[in-house]
Formats: C-alpha cells, structure tokens, sequence
DNA sequence: ATATTAGTTTCATGATAATCGAACAATTAA
DNA sequence: TTAATTGTTCGATTATCATGAAACTAATAT
C-alpha cells in the first residue's frame, strides 16, 4: 500500500468534498444528534438507498477522516472524528 | 426568471460544494488574506488558468453566496461575504 | 452443514464538474 | 473610429461522483 503524502489544501478538498453532499450530510447530522456511535444498518434504514451506496458513504466519511469505525460482530458502529471537524470545519456541526 | 426555492440543505451543498475545490480554495484564501475586495484580473493572474475558467470559479461563489461582486469601468470586483461564512461555516476562514 | 445477516467490492451508467479555446460584449485608450 | 483591455458565454472534452445491482466475505443462527 502506497503511502499518500497529501498538502494541507488536498486534505482540506478531500474533507469539503466529503461533507458537500445531501445524503453524507443526513449520516452527519444522525451522527452528531445521536451523540455517539451507531450502527451503519440503522443509518442506511433511514436513508432509503442501496446498502452499496451506503458502503460508499461511509468509506467516503472514514476516508477524510470525519469518522471512525469499529467492528463487532457481524455490525459496524460509526462516530464522528470531532478533532477533524473542530480542526477543518469548526463550528460547523453546531450550524446542523 | 424563475426563481428556485431550495431547502437549508440543498443551500448548504451548493455552499459545501463551492468550497470544496482547490483553485476557488485559492482564491478565498486570497480574498481573505487582503482582507477587502480585489480586481478579478489580478486574482486570475495568480492561478495560472483561462480567464474563462476564472470567471467560471466567480460565478460558482458568487452563486453560491461567498463573494459580492462591483463593477467599476472596465474592472470588477470581488469581496467576500463574511456573513454567509458565518452562518455556514464559522471559524473557516480562520483556518485557511 | 446450511442459511441468514451485515457489510464490502466491483462493474456499469447517468449526472455533474473543471477546463480550454473561441467568439462575444462592454468599456476605455489611441 | 479603431485598438486594446476586461470579463462573460458557449461548445466540446475529460474527469470525477453518486447510484444500483450482483457477487462476494465474514460472522452468527438454525
């Protein structure tokens, strides 16, 4: 696996990118007014799309790193990075 | 003209999305940084890309609600709109 | 052992987005 | 009146993104 050094700027685009999208922005807004991890099945329930497009947004929000995830079991809980949102975007969860 | 009438959220994209891109990143940066509004040649002299392609990441804030625009002769120019940062993204341009 | 459940990966597709070059419009200078 | 300057618009092209469907993996339940 290679390595990816990335400027400031390219890691501020990938993070904008990642919350620049209505259904990543509802997996936020769930996140942070749950205050805590949750289950990606229940997320998915309430979003009405495929379970593969699902997938894709949580790699997409773990891979800017705006959350975390943790496996177990069979289920997969997701967090909010709030180091990353203070650090690039603060204030921002508070204008949800 | 028809005019649109979007939810919160589609506003909030649109703004995301207006940020999320590393020449328009620029060119906040700048605005900010001279902390008053600029000629939009002098801004589009720095990028090293079309005049087209400036006036087209213009366009793209200035829809979005970032930017002001005032014509003077032959010149425009642009200024940031600090309130809507404010509303949608405080302390952001703090971490530029 | 087999079936079920939760989530990922891959592939294809349609939709947006960023860029350039050329033509255009408006303002100012010669 | 004709240049030159400043910026916009249009058309084409390439790249990126969001989505669904199907096949797959891993863990649990029967």
């Amino acid at each position: 696996m290679i390595i990816e050094q990335l400027t400031d700027d390219e890691s501020r685009v990938i993070i904008l990118k990642a919350v620049a999208d209505p259904m990543r922005l509802k997996i936020i807004r769930m996140l942070y007014n749950h205050r805590g991890e949750m289950n990606c099945g229940e997320i998915g329930e309430q979003l009405n799309i495929q379970k593969s497009t699902v997938s894709y947004h949580f790699r997409t929000l773990r891979e800017a790193g705006l959350t975390t995830t943790r496996k177990s079991g069979q289920n997969k809980y997701v967090e909010l990075r709030l180091e990353t949102f203070e650090q690039y975007l603060p204030g921002f969860l508070n204008t949800l």
